[in-house]
DNA sequence: CATGAATGAGGATTCATTCAT
DNA sequence: CATGAATGAATCCTCATTCAT
C-alpha cells in the first residue's frame, strides 16, 4: 500500500528479493515454454538480472526445479486453506475448495505446466507436492469418515479414496485452464462431479436420497 | 547360422522391419531412459541400425515420438477390445478392460513412461491417445446410458463423466505400476474404485442396492 | 612426393588424418599458448574443423592432453634412436643424442612448453614420458657400465644417476631452445656439459686422461 | 579471549597483516590444489577475508601469483644464506645447502608445487626465482674458481656450470620430496650426485684423488 | 579499508541433423 | 536405401573482477 518504499530495501533484502525474482520468472517461462526450453538465460533475462546470479541462490539448475513445485504449492495451498473453513461435510470442502482453485488458477495460468512437467523434469518434487495435496485431503476424509459420511468404506479404504479424488480433481482443474473462457460450462462439469463423487454411477440420485 | 526365413524379406519388407525396430528401439528407450535422454543415437543403436538410417524413415525426432504413443496405444486398444467383449453392463466393461490392462502392462513395462511424458515430450501425441481412448469410452457410456444404466445423469453430461472416469482409471493403473509385485493391495484398489464408481461417497451400498 | 594422391583418401582415412590433424593443431596451439589456453574452440579452428569434429575422436579435451606428450614424445625417440647408432661410450651417445635433438627440436618448436607445461597440465603422461626416456638411459647406462666405462659408481646407482643426467639434459635443451639464434654459444654449453659428466668438478682433464 | 597483544595492532599494520594473511593463504591453497584451482574465492576464504578485500591489496590474480615465489624464495634463500656459511670449497657449500634445504621444504611442503607450477602459471616470477638461485650459485662458483678449485673449467664456463648444477639439483629435491618417508635413500642419492660432481662419470675416484 | 552481491565472458560438452560415400 | 563422419547451435556452469554499501 505505501507505494515508496522501494529504496527502503536493506543489502539482505534485496537478495531476497533477487531470489524470488528467479523463482518468479522460473514459474512463469516454465509455465510458457516448460521445463526443457526454461534455459537459465531465459530465466535470469526475464528477471532482470545476470546470469551469473542464479547461481548465487542455486547451485544448479535442477536445485531451482526441485524447489518451484514445493514454494508455488505451498502458497496454493495457504490459499485453498481459507476457502475451505466452515463447510459441513467433505463434499462441500471438497467443492468450495474447487472454487477457490479456480480463482486462484486465473492468476496463475502457469501452474498447470509447472505441476504437470514436473512429473518429468522435478519428480521428487512432484511426489513432494501430491503428497503435500494427498495429506490434507486424507485427514479431510478421515474426519468425514468419522462423522459416519462415508458408509460405503472402510477406514482402510480411504488411502484409495484420497488418490482416486485427486486424480478426478486434477482433470476437472485441466478443463477449467482449456475452457478458461466460458463460465458456464465450467458450471456443469463441476456439477457432473459433484453428482459422480456423491451418487456414483448406477444409483438415481433421487433413489438414493429417498 | 539357421537361415530361417531371412531371405524371404523383400525389399519393401526390409524397410518396413527397418521402420519397426526403430519404433520398438525407440519405445524401449524411452520406457527405460525417458524422452528426453532418448537420443537418436541410443535409438539406432538399439534397433542395430546405423545412425544415419533414421533419417530415411522419419524426418525428425520429434515425427518419431509424436507417431510412438498412437501406434503402441492402438495395439493397447485392440487389446483391450477383445477383452470386453461380452460383458453386461458399463462397471463391468470397465473392471474387465482394467483386468486386460493389467496382463498386458505387465509385458509392456515401458508404456507408462511412454505414456506420462508424452504429455510434455509429444503432447499432441498425447492428445489423440487420451482422445482414443476417450472415444471408446464415450460410446461405452453411451451404449450405457441409452440402456438407462446411468440414472443420475443427463446425456449431455457424458462427455464430463468420461474424462472422470479416464482419470481415475489412469490412477488406478499407475498404483498397479508401482505395486506391481503385491496382486492382493491392486485388488483392493480396484474394489474401492469399483464401489466409488457405482454408489459414490454417500450413500451405502445396502441402501443403494436395495 | 606425388603431388596428386589427395583424391585417394579413403573414408578411413580421412578419419585418420583428422585425428592427425587436431593432434598437431593442438600441440602447436599449446606450444603458441600453453594448455591453458589451448581450448577445444582454437584447436578444431587451427585444424580446420568443426567443434563437434574433435569429440568424434577424443571423449575430452584432458584425454587428448593425456596423448599428445606420449605421440610426440614417441616421435621424437624413434629420431633420437636413429642418431645414436654407432656410438662407442655412454658420452659419445650422449653427445650424439643431444645434437640429433637440437635438429629435431628446430622444426618443432612447441615441444618445450608441450614438455614442461605437460608436468601441471598432464602429469601422468609427463611421467610416462620421462619413463621412456629413463628407461633408454638406464638401458644405455647399464651397457656402459658393464664395459667398465662407470668405474666410481656401484650397479645401485645408476637408476639417480639416469635422473641426474636427465634433468641436465634437459636444461641444455632449454638453454638451446632459448638461444635458438646462435649455434657457437651452444656448441660451448655442450662442450662444457661434456667435460662436467666425463670428469666431474674437481679434476682437471688432464691429470684424469694421464 | 586472550587479548595477546591484538591491540596492539596499529591501522597500518592490520593492512599488512592482512596481505601477509592472503600471500600465506594463497601459497598454501597452490601447494594443495594448484595454481589452476587456487580461486580468489579459496585464498580470501582460507585467509579468513572478505573476497572484496583481494583487491584491496593486490590488483588482479596475477600479480598475486607473480609475487609468490619471490617472496617466498626469499625467504628460503635467507634461511640457505645461514647454512652455508664456514663450508671451505664449493661442494661442501652445496652439500650443506641441500641439507638446509631439506629440513626447510619439510616445513613447507607446498613449496615444491608453487616453484614447479610457477613456470606455466607465473613464467615471469620463475625466471625471476631461478635468476636469484643462479646469482647466489655463480659468485659462490666463481669464488671456488678463484682458488683453483674448478681446474677443468675456463671462467667462461662457470654460467652454464650454474644452471647445470642447478637442474641436477631440482631433481634431488624433487626425489627428496617424493621419498619424504626414508631418509637412507635420500642420503643415497646426495651421494651418488656428489660422486658425479665431483669426479665425473669416467674417472674413478681413486685414480681421480690419486 | 572491508565486504560480498552481481556480472558476463569464456569454455567444455551434447546432440539433432546433413550429406558424401 | 544405409551409413556414420562432420557440424555448430545451444546449454550449463565457473570465476575474475567491479562496485555499492
Amino acid at each position: 500500500m505505501q507505494a515508496t518504499r522501494r529504496p527502503k530495501l536493506s543489502r539482505a533484502e534485496k537478495v531476497e528479493a533477487n531470489r524470488d525474482a528467479l523463482i518468479q520468472a522460473a514459474v512463469e517461462v516454465i509455465g510458457e515454454e516448460g521445463y526443457f526450453n526454461a534455459s537459465i538465460q531465459k530465466i535470469t533475462q526475464r528477471a532482470g538480472l545476470g546470469l551469473g546470479t542464479f547461481y548465487r541462490h542455486f547451485e544448479t539448475q535442477q536445485e531451482l526445479f526441485d524447489l518451484l513445485l514445493p514454494v508455488k504449492g505451498a502458497e496454493l495451498l495457504d490459499h485453498l486453506q481459507k476457502a475451505a473453513t466452515g463447510a459441513s461435510d467433505f463434499i462441500e470442502v471438497e467443492l468450495r475448495g474447487m472454487e477457490a482453485f479456480f480463482r486462484w488458477a486465473r492468476e496463475n495460468p502457469w501452474f498447470f505446466r509447472l505441476l504437470h512437467e514436473a512429473h518429468v523434469a522435478a519428480p521428487s518434487a512432484y511426489k513432494r507436492h501430491i503428497e503435500n495435496i494427498a495429506e490434507r485431503f486424507r485427514r479431510s476424509l478421515l474426519r468425514s469418515w468419522e462423522k459416519g459420511e462415508l458408509p460405503a468404506f472402510e477406514k482402510a479404504e480411504l488411502e484409495t479414496l484420497t488418490y482416486l479424488l485427486i486424480s478426478m480433481r486434477d482433470y476437472v482443474y485441466a478443463e477449467y485452464v482449456a475452457r478458461a473462457d466460458s463460465d458456464d460450462s465450467i458450471a456443469d462439469v463441476i456439477e457432473t462431479y459433484r453428482k459422480l463423487i456423491t451418487f456414483g454411477l448406477r444409483t438415481s440420485p433421487t433413489a438414493a436420497e429417498a
